[in-house]
DNA sequence: TGGTTTTCTGAGCTATTGCTCATCGTATGG
DNA sequence: CCATACGATGAGCAATAGCTCAGAAAACCA
């Protein structure tokens, strides 16, 4: 049976990844002990690795972290503020702050009294969500501020909430809609319908937001995810759009504009300032215009993001 | 300043501990990044594990399972312990323990040099070899370590040496006596004659001895099975029996009590403290004071055991 | 200041690990 | 029932990590 297999092969990668990170043995002691090849041995710790059985979690505030993370914090009013050591050898590596977020999701889930969690987009977004330990809490609620449908019709991008879901048993609620619709008149129309109005009413009594941050320009990830047009880009371009958070461009100050895809956008829209704690999570140079803006709007009221990101906002 | 110095040394400790275990750097690219020699490196990320600035936490039942074992290890120092994750539906299961015995005897036959295990009484060690993997063992011996005709004169309790050598073709020496006899003289001349003195020669020479543990209450398995009727426990608890292990009885500090059934006992005495590796195969609630007496007083210097029973012995 | 001790560093060796490739066994499907 | 393909396995090799040792730098003491 293959579930009966999978199961003994992760109970046994879980024997081997115990042996090796906790109790310190080689793979070759494992081999013997778990009676298979040290070939086999290997790969049970590789899988132990891969089905992060095993997480690794840093204990010491590194100085220089801790105090860009202040910094952040105090400058910009912020609840919340994480800073992870750059990845010198890749900076667009959003492994760290994934683990972060995982971590902040983790905590806030781990409540017993129902709570309600809003995603936005990003792939550090959906990074967190693949790397939250699994854990029932049928009472708490996972939203998507987000449309879940593409350009093409279909729902198949990357349904984080649903993950989510999956991970905690949370009753969750996708948003059926498209990212934008064709007109400003049928967004209205749309966004009053029931199921949505309904998915509003949720997202509003969010007790966090988790959302990714997205630079404006010609590599935003709206556009790659093919969810604004070339044109529909740069005209927002045009219009001063610097960054999107979940779809919603905003300008160099922060202030969410009033036309383009915009007026056509389903997206929940965030407060502005911010009351209901939004984190923002992003890193990058390309990133930090954006960051900076969502900060100085109001748009987040906090923030993960690295070492060097975090300097580059500060020095601005 | 000293404190500045190790302070930034922790901090490059902690940097380089993140870059190795979460980022996945070789130490090589760590030691380019933070501008110092491999060597340096890896010392900085052994310096990050020793001070515990990074902690491994295993997400699978499992983990709770190690360390279980790891304790009761250290704690008795045993020679080998194994702990099986709990069966919540079914505390008693003897299952899973049986099935990790039979791992042991099927590594332990696996060896081309002639072996000698001998097996005491328990469900546990009767369902450890009806799992044992076939195999063509010629020159291995399995010896009994309990009678094995009950008091009506039937040979007919369950055969676990003959099964066991069915299934390695090994040479077997169950024993013919019965559990006890009318008295110490007599059991003090049985044992002398020459089949019951080959079968203790061959049992003193063991390589590996499989024991089940009986707690001696209104339950005790040995009433059960008929060996010893109800007037010989409630004995056998007056002088302060708690346990049982091939039929020889002990006290809650594991001491052969030197009276009652003990007397009349064919079975071979266990070594005190034991030298050949001993290993005592039991589950249950009830076997919590049994086990953890065997335990102390040495009686066996391995067990086998489940997550509940494990935490209930280290809980005392 | 000069000697002494201690700590740190890097070179180089050995053990350990990760990976590739060929093989084997087994499940799947015609 | 056989053919095919898929995944698992072990051997062997290249990369990586851990360790020891000798020397250098720093700290300490008289």
């Amino acid at each position: 049976m293959a579930a009966e297999n999978d199961k003994s092969r992760l109970d046994d990668a879980a024997r081997a990844g115990w042996l090796y990170f906790i109790a310190g043995h080689t793979q070759d002691e494992i081999a013997k002990m778990l009676q298979v090849s040290r070939a086999s041995a290997q790969r049970l710790v590789s899988l132990c690795l891969a089905e992060r059985l095993i997480t690794f979690r840093l204990e010491h505030p590194i100085a220089a972290c801790m105090e860009l993370a202040a910094r952040l914090k105090e400058r910009f009013e912020l609840v919340h503020c994480e800073v992870v050591p750059a990845d010198p050898a890749a900076p667009q590596a959003v492994a760290g702050i994934a683990e972060r977020c995982a971590n902040l999701l983790d905590s806030t889930l781990r409540s017993e009294t129902p709570v309600i969690v809003a995603l936005g987009t990003g792939r550090a977004v959906r990074a967190a969500v693949e790397r939250v330990t699994p854990i029932d809490r049928p009472n708490h609620q996972i939203v998507s501020l987000v449309g879940n449908i593409s350009a093409d019709g279909s729902a198949s991008f990357y349904d984080t909430v649903g993950r989510l879901a999956d991970r905690t048993g949370a009753r969750h609620y996708p948003m059926p809609l498209p990212f934008l619709m064709s007109s400003e008149d049928e967004r209205n129309k749309m966004v009053r319908i029931e199921p949505i109005a309904k998915v509003k009413a949720v997202a509003a009594k969010a007790d966090l937001r988790l959302v990714g941050i997205g630079q404006m320009d010609q590599k935003a990830q709206v556009h790659i995810d093919g969810f604004v047009t070339r044109d529909e880009l740069f005209e927002m371009m045009r219009l001063g759009a610097i960054g999107e958070i979940t779809g919603w461009a905003y300008d160099a100050k922060g202030r969410l504009l009033k036309a383009g895809t915009n007026k056509r956008l389903t997206s929940i829209p965030p407060e502005v300032p911010a009351r209901t704690t939004t984190i923002g999570a992003a890193v990058g140079a390309a990133k930090v215009p954006a960051i900076a803006a969502a900060l100085s709007g109001g748009l987040i009221n906090g923030l993960i993001t690295d070492e060097a990101t975090a300097r580059a906002i500060l020095e601005r």
